[in-house]
DNA sequence: CCTTCCCGCCACAGC
DNA sequence: GCTGTGGCGGGAAGG
């Protein structure tokens, strides 16, 4: 192979820079209007986010999403939410909860929708709920920058979809994501062209990506090891190390290429970027580096001296603000750190590997792997080539990823119709995979977790086998749901009547704009559970915390399960209410956007949740103390669960969930996801539920353990919809995911079975079936079709980028 | 003051 | 000309 040079010539185009320069003024200039304007405009997008999610499955029109944000009120979406509100919310459970997660809350709000804020504001003021503390009314008006950060942004965005897929078969659709996440999609490419650099997504046609997770992590982080030490970056770094630069590292090969096809450089196009690149590169100075540890300064030095761009300041200053682009996101997903490094001048900002370092093993993917790289590697369709490649060691890759993309995505359109991309590779028309267990929804997407193993988490446990991690392997599937005692969540102030323990709650703040309703289950029970669960390590810390980012931390599931401190984020994040004794399932309501929060606005209230059963739930397993809840359910608000009621059966039940398609949308997610946000949870007691009933008031549910539980959706639900998690072992037997335990304690439980109650259009998995059984509950309704097709939909096609990918067929 | 990094202008590229 | 992408750097928040 030779090499392809991923050529980072681009980075900083010599053309560009001197237009810059010339326009400076000008720019500047049109840049205030702009940014007026733009700023006037945003508030509108937020508020669609709930509408997004509404519509994820079936887009109600194209157009609406990529145009601009439509009123919420247009759409029947509710004006915006108040997102205050349910801070409000929050803090007030927060107070009560633990200073830690007041302060963390406080710091990082998750999903709130920044930009509504303002229009919020202004619109309903304080929020009704004042209860909330007094002392951050003001403070939170201004959604700090730390809100808005990429970071933040990124961990919603992961937040969405399931570390292990079982199949390639999410999709992504940026104007969505955009959309519920409430920020600009310039933004989300930041996120996606990161994550794209490691594989973690795919891009699948003009807005659309494709979502691997974390599968072919551990592969593409091998092969970025060994590009790195062709590159020679181990020793860029040494030098770079002691000398602080390193410029005479030359080391590395210049440009060979074998291609001396400067022509390379020239031909690049702006999709070599520099982004997807830096990433790479960054990524692996770190996995060549003995210490693991990158400091910006090196790391913005190498990169800028293979850019050739000379290096002036402003280079510099360029390359570091991406570095910290990419470092974000790279944080969120847990495979670093922020660091500082002391040196003789006193302390340099650093970033340290904290991400799986026995990727090896795990090479499954080998082919993917090699398609990773580099992007850019890839030829363009247009014929024209271009890539450059610089360094000998981005050429192993590259060539035959670049063959393999080029040859799926020839083929196809560039828009990829629904159905007709890759060949090879998966129907995307179908979201659900047969098998999995996973669905993701569409647009809102989310998958449902699964189960990744991530393993430090939490949970103080985990020797109980509380921990319901799956294990990587089965992980998409099957995420137990946990069946063991389900709790709802308290509405009521009391929940101990409802179970024997007390009850967890949780409650993500911020999930996103839309309300989220977060169940979460306890531990699962069990046996078969422990064993999966190889995940889960103590911390040290206090049981409670976990790590956020250490959850996500294996790879292909096999990765050794870190135990390292988590990084301070996570720790920031780290939740308390996982250890909860999770018997049950509980759930909790945000109210973020909705109902609750709003004086009239909202309401939607006009079904409640309401419980069907209370039964006992409680039993749960017996050990359980400290749990950490295997995986929530979350459901987005923006759905209307305001309005919807739902019955959860009993947590006990195993039997499987079940939902109707029609069903509202939800997805699973395991707990590890959430991790980074904050959540609360009351310890059983009532801590914290005083205020969750007022909180929640409009909408009440309720889990009976024995029953299923059943939701009625809310006109506006349609199922969005339905992430089939496998609550029970049974059903990954089913599924086949995975060894579950003989005695999975769980025979006799009912399975959870939402129903809906209103009219909800059922919506006919398709694929259901496929899987076996539990595909029901994967499938999303819309998922299937609809979400498929919404790509279609997507307006006017011009693609632009071509889509390089093809992923992988390998899978 | 320095670090961090959000924001969004605007160039590009495919149609 | 339009739209999706995404490079890039001003400048502000945070520390």
């Amino acid at each position: 192979m030779e090499v392809e040079c991923l050529a980072l010539r681009d980075l900083t185009s010599p053309k560009k820079s001197k237009v810059d320069m010339e326009e400076v003024g000008g720019r500047n200039d049109q840049k205030e209007n702009r940014c007026v304007e733009r700023r006037r405009t945003t508030p509108h997008k937020m508020d669609t986010t709930a509408t997004m999610l509404l519509y994820g499955s079936k887009p109600p029109t194209p157009e609406h999403l990529h145009s601009t944000p439509v009123k919420p009120s247009e759409r029947g979406a509710p004006p915006h939410a108040d997102p205050w509100t349910p801070t409000a919310n929050l803090r007030m459970l927060i107070s009560a909860a633990s200073p830690d997660i007041r302060d963390r809350e406080m710091k990082k709000v998750l999903f709130r929708p920044i930009e509504n804020e303002r229009a919020v504001e202004e619109v309903d003021g304080p929020c009704q709920f004042d209860v909330v503390d007094e002392e951050e009314e003001e403070g939170e008006r201004k959604p700090s920058r730390k809100q808005k950060s990429l970071g933040l942004l990124c961990q919603k965005f992961l937040a969405l979809y399931p570390d292990y897929p079982t199949s390639d078969t999410i999709s992504i659709s940026l104007d969505e994501v955009s959309t519920s996440l409430g920020v600009e999609r310039r933004r989300i490419y930041d996120i996606v062209n990161v994550l794209e650099s490691l594989m973690i997504v795919g891009r699948v046609a003009k807005n659309q990506y494709v979502w691997y997770g974390r599968r072919r992590l551990g592969s593409t982080l091998a092969q970025l090891q060994g590009m790195g030490r062709q590159q020679r970056y181990h020793l860029h770094m040494e030098q770079a190390g002691e000398g602080g630069h390193r410029e005479g590292a030359t080391t590395h090969t210049p440009e060979e290429g074998g291609e001396g096809d400067s022509s390379c450089a020239a031909a690049s196009t702006r999709k070599d970027k520099s982004l997807r690149i830096m990433s790479q590169k960054f990524v692996m100075l770190f996995l060549v580096s003995r210490t693991q540890t990158v400091t910006l300064d090196v790391a913005a030095k190498i990169l800028i001296e293979e850019s050739q761009d000379p290096a002036s300041h402003s280079k510099y200053k360029t390359k570091v603000r991406r570095l910290y682009d990419i470092a974000n996101v790279l944080t969120s997903l847990g495979l670093i750190k922020k660091v500082h490094v002391r040196e003789e001048r006193g302390r340099k900002p650093a970033f340290k590997w904290i991400g799986p370092a026995d990727f090896h093993s795990s090479r499954e993917d080998s082919e993917a792997v090699a398609a990773i790289a580099l992007p850019e590697a890839i030829a363009l369709p247009g014929g024209r080539k271009q890539k450059l490649a610089r360094h000998a060691s981005f050429s192993v890759v590259p060539t035959s990823v670049a063959s393999q993309r080029r040859v799926n995505s020839a083929p196809s359109s560039p828009r990829r119709e629904v159905t007709g991309l890759l060949p090879q590779s998966v129907d995307y028309s179908r979201r659900c995979v047969s098998n999995s267990a996973v669905c993701r929804l569409q647009f809102g997407t989310t998958v449902t977790g699964v189960s990744h193993p991530s393993g430090r988490l939490q949970s103080p446990t985990h020797s109980d086998g509380n921990s319901l991690l799956c294990s990587p392997g089965l992980a998409p599937l099957a995420v137990p749901v946990h069946p063991e005692g389900s709790y709802v969540g308290p509405l009521s102030p009391q929940p101990p009547a409802f179970s024997p323990r007390p009850h967890h709650m949780a409650y993500l703040p911020s999930l996103s704009q839309a309300s989220v309703v977060m169940l979460y289950g306890g531990p699962a029970s069990q046996d078969g559970l422990d064993r999966l669960t190889t995940e889960v390590q103590r911390s040290p810390g206090s049981g409670s915390r976990e790590s956020i980012l250490g959850k996500r931390k294996k790879d292909e599931g096999v990765e050794e399960k870190r135990e390292s401190p988590e990084t301070e984020l996570s720790e920031k994040r780290s939740v308390e209410g996982r250890s909860m004794e999770g018997n049950s399932l509980q759930m909790t309501t945000s109210l973020r956007t909705s109902s609750l929060g709003h004086p009239g606005g909202l309401a939607r209230e006009e079904a409640p949740l309401r419980v069907l059963r209370d039964g006992e739930v409680g039993r749960q397993s017996p050990h359980n103390n400290l749990v950490q809840p295997s995986h929530y359910l979350y459901v987005p608000n923006s759905a209307g669960l305001n309005s919807l009621n739902f019955l959860l059966s009993a947590g006990q039940t195993t039997g499987g969930l079940t939902l109707p398609a029609g069903t509202l949308p939800y997805v699973l997610m395991s707990s590890s996801t959430l991790s980074p946000y904050p959540l609360m949870a009351n310890r059983g007691d009532a801590n914290l539920n005083f205020n969750m009933s007022a909180m929640m008031s409009p909408a009440c549910f309720v889990v009976g353990s024995a029953g299923p539980y059943a939701v009625a959706g809310a006109p506006e639900f349609n199922g969005v919809a339905v992430a089939p998690a496998l609550s029970c072992p049974e059903q990954h037997r089913l599924f086949g995911s995975g060894p579950i335990p003989p005695h999975f304690p769980l025979e006799s439980r009912p399975p959870l079975t939402f129903i809906q109650t209103e009219k909800q259009t059922p919506q006919t998995p398709k694929e259901a079936t496929a899987g076996g059984g539990s595909k029901a509950f994967f499938q999303t309704p819309g998922t299937l079709g609809t979400a498929t097709t919404k790509p279609v939909a997507r307006r006017r096609g011009s693609a632009q980028r071509r889509l390089d990918i093809g992923q992988p067929l390998t899978n």
